[in-house]
DNA sequence: ACTTAAATCGACCACATTGGTCTAAATGCC
DNA sequence: GGCATTTAGACCAATGTGGTCGATTTAAGT
């Protein structure tokens, strides 16, 4: 079989991964530890290295897997033919909390990648860095309806804009239910809210229905 | 003396300071490392424990610095008899700027301090946090002019709003300039680029000037 | 039931790093 | 000169590091 991990049992394969991605976010690449990724996995050390020949080649197997999660689940996910840039952001953040929800340390793993700048990656891991770049950018910026937005303002700030809301409200949403399993709640009662600042956005930025 | 430390070279001192905030931001406290500020200071290891007895007190000396120049330099300088809410934050972002320009690790350590939430801390350090947290929750809500704001919008998101877009300016504005020295820098052109942000959505939320 | 192969653990390795100490030299001061 | 303070870094026991290995259990095949 192409990789001994791959061909686990469902369950301790989470646990192995979760405690890897949880111990790498929270530490980075040097100075995770992979005695305490062992104990929190609840499996032997020898293991760990029986899977992954080295701590680097376990890092590249979790980086490997989070950009696919992200660009699988995430970023392709996003539909462009919606051409109404807060409508996109609407659908795109829900489908950020669902993933976040699945996996809360995907995206905390990816996180601390971004701002580690490693040097070299290996080629098929810059590949799929570089295609999920690309990916978020046309997921963004393309084929967006620009005439929505009223005409005397500054469009690429509105765009910003928008995305630090978005993102602050994602922040607050996280830190406010810190602890809590955040896949066993109801989160309709938030996304509610969060639908409250996106139409106090467009009341902000687009055209009112009059001038349409 | 009160403290060996403070009676040092001016340079010297900043040396230490800068060393062993940039350490425990980087990595907290358990994590950080007495070599590798000695190292970044260019002082003999035993210097360190001459000044501070130990890691831990080390720690608390830079807490207290960092609450008090936060509170002294930024809080306390937010004039609260400017009721326009807008302005009041144009005001207090500068500020944030300034200290952070000044010293880039004061807010870094705080930062991670308060997520790293310690169970008990020394009497007069917890007192200096009280006293910061009161004045962080005055400064931003007492004697605000809520007339200013539209009547059909919801003024308590507004504010969050308008913090979320601070926030994100100094984020993105942190990590365009990252490596180029902040302190030696012509801020204007990037203070002019925030006032636009702040124009936005003075146009967003506030009533227009016919209807005042 | 017997053999062989894969899976699993954790003691163990050599080495690096830890917070903190202490000695001995350098420096400042009268 | 002589006393006190400042300085550097070798050193300490303790802990932690990534990674290995032999021993034991489990699974599979016939």
């Amino acid at each position: 079989m192409t990789h001994l991990f791959e061909s686990l049992e469902e369950e301790k394969k989470q646990r192995i991964l979760n405690a890897a991605l949880n111990e790498f976010a929270d530490h980075g690449f040097e100075q995770a530890s992979t005695n305490r990724i062992v104990k929190h996995a609840k499996i032997g050390k020898g293991m760990l290295f029986h899977y992954f020949n080295t701590k680097k080649d376990l890092y590249y197997y979790l980086l490997h897997y989070c950009l696919d999660r992200t660009l699988n689940d995430y970023l392709k996910q996003i539909d462009i033919t919606e051409r109404d840039f807060i409508e996109r952001f609407k659908k795109a953040g829900e489908l950020k909390m669902e993933l976040f929800a699945e996996h809360p340390n995907v995206l905390n793993f990816l996180g601390t990648f971004f701002l580690a700048d490693i040097k070299e990656l290996p080629g098929d891991i810059q590949a799929k860095y570089d295609q999920l770049q690309k990916e978020g950018y046309e997921k963004i910026y393309s084929n967006i309806d620009y005439s929505l937005f009223r005409e005397n303002i500054d469009v690429e700030k509105a765009f910003k804009m928008i995305n630090w809301v978005i993102e602050g409200y994602e922040k607050e949403l996280k830190s406010s239910l810190k602890g809590q399993s955040f896949s066993e709640l109801n989160m309709e009662p938030y996304f509610k809210e969060f639908y409250k600042y996106l139409e106090m956005l467009k009341s902000a930025f687009y055209k009112k229905e009059g001038e349409k």
